[in-house]
DNA sequence: CATGAATGAGTTTTCATTCAT
DNA sequence: CATGAATGAAAACTCATTCAT
């Protein structure tokens, strides 16, 4: 029992890691299933087994990336980021810089992946957008507020936080993990300075915002 | 007869034109020349007469614009923003989002295009990193280095500054124009503080560089 | 584990109940063995334990009906036709309408299965041609031999005779159950027509062919 | 020119004449586009540029067909056939016999296309339907209505009648051309046979419906 | 040069059949 | 015997590219 189960989810496995692997360097329109199914060492077949069309098969896989990516709701890590106290803009920062930039060095392709395809399957944008807005924003918004209200944060929209915050840390990501994998990268100056900017860009100028 | 060559221009024209919009929706690989020549309204075999290949046809119709975008070499305003004397960060940096968002807002095709197969298509990546080695980075080291040494610009590497200016306009941008074109943008409050954001983030913190 | 053998049989009847549905509603061609599966309620592969291919099930589910349809040999109905003294041309079409439209009245679907590959499967085609020549003509023989010294049948070949009463019962079984079901039909009407218009246009002329 | 054209057509008539062949050899769901290509000579893609879908090649070879053989409309022989006053139900009937089966005689394969796919592809049932409904059932409900008229013919709904004529010289062409085409036929005799029967079994029995 | 029919390799997907469990 | 995952050949259809006109 135990060795049937495992087989199973073993071919599954090799399906799934090669898809990654062929979408990634392909885009998902230049990918074939064909070599995706000769990368798993499977009959081409197999694959439509475990996933009834090629488009599915990349929902499959992407999917549990954009939901850890946008929403680790149930998830400890990004749970605890918005409901501990942060007692500083930079603590928030640090954590989500952090958290977003670890996920993209442990699967580049998939990040590579989703940057590639946002922008042209309508359908992977609506899972995206779905997964933010319900899942990420509400608890983003409680987080932003109470900065803002200790007049830690400026009074931006919260869209427009997240947005800077995430395309700073996704820019570096693509930069690093996608674009230039091989340059000579000092990860820690790197995260050093984007932090330091985004704590100064989104920081109310002294004096101003300050409560008291 | 003797207007030949007008239509030639014209045909050339509509054919990339419509290329345009095709790569632009589909992605590359997903687009079809069957589909280019529908909209041009020309015969397929058209296309392959001005454009040997179909990679060729997409090679041509974005170079420009990438090196509209990375290094308006020729072109006035790039020339004019570099060798011009920068007296304040904040004015390089109003000129680089201006000319960029300026650029993007005229032909978002082609910057979603660029966007797309930036991570798909080595050719394409090749092309980036030497117009922008080439072209942009020297002109572009000379004002970092002039700000730098009024102590007017945080000491980082020129390559870190250009990336963390070039990647908060694009992800405006492409929010912007290419992934929510149809929400209510409110452009000038969106310029203010994105400009604000780098200003504040890339200056030297008071009393630290400054000259004197 | 006793019960097994009842398993089986129920098991079989349920994949050929299924076959004949697949098959009738998409031709022979047209049905997949996986859909046939589906229906049956068995796994894939269990078909393949009862029936070494797709054609021997198939096959095997329209040969019984064949049988009774062109020779009820060792089943007492036709045989009693046969053998039976029919005094009359109306009792020998009668008999032979009520029981053949009644066999597909009670199976539609394999009459529709017939009718469907007689013209593309030479197997179905040569079985049907050997049970008709082995055990129908012979003894419809007698029985038109025995009208026809009588006066009461048109001097025709029999397998003509035989022909025109078939296509015309075949021919209202098919607009009835195959081509029209839901219309409305006056079954009693359609059958005294038949019935005589096959009488009349089988009985020689008065005063023609009449004995003595 | 003329070249170009008549290439055009070749072409095209190459690949309508192997798809009649492989269709009314395999059936519908039997046959591959690829043997259908082999047969007709040209690459597999072209036959796609003719007819977009495997269906539509399948409709546009039987379409023409289907219309000339229940509703020879604008053509002349069915109208001659309806409009001319018949002055005998023999004369209607041998009309409709030897147009039919001279069509059939003409193209047994699409007849035995026609056959064996009716009872499968809903479409196709409809067209006919169609056809048979807005043109040929007014027409020949004049000529019926004319003939009970002068009790020439049974009171029957005229559906009927057309059901009983058309099945019985259906019948004929059915065994004669599509399934047993090799045995030896007398035609004429089985000519005679089959307008002598539905004469008379269509005919109003002497003293019945008489106009006197 | 423009055309568009033709090509054939390539695509995704289906299917009857096999076989380890 | 039953199962259902695996197979790979074949299906319908697409596509960039060529070439005769």
């Amino acid at each position: 029992m135990k060795g049937t189960e495992g087989d199973v989810s073993e071919r599954r496995n090799r399906i799934e890691t090669a898809a990654i692997e062929v979408f990634s360097e392909n885009g998902y329109a230049g990918a074939s299933t064909r070599e995706i199914a000769r990368r798993a060492r499977v009959a081409e077949g197999t694959i439509f087994r475990h996933f009834p069309t090629k488009k599915s098969l990349f929902i499959g896989v992407i999917r549990p990336f954009v939901e850890r990516f946008f929403a680790p709701m149930a998830l400890r890590p990004i749970e605890v980021i918005l409901d501990q106290d942060f007692d500083s803009l930079e603590a928030l920062v640090t954590q989500i810089y952090d958290d977003r930039i670890g996920l993209i060095g442990q699967q580049p392709e998939l990040f590579r992946m989703l940057a590639q395809e946002l922008f042209v399957q309508d359908e992977l944008r609506e899972m995206v957008f779905a997964i933010v807005q319900e899942r990420l924003a509400p608890r983003f918004a409680v987080v932003c507020g109470k900065l803002q209200a200790r007049g830690l944060l400026l009074r931006l929209p919260h869209g427009q936080v997240a947005r800077i915050i995430v395309s700073n840390v996704a820019a570096y990501g693509l930069a690093r993990h996608v674009l230039m994998p091989d340059a000579d990268w000092d990860d820690a100056a790197e995260r050093r300075t984007t932090i330091a900017l985004l704590v100064r860009g989104l920081s109310p100028p002294a004096g101003e915002g300050s409560p008291r």
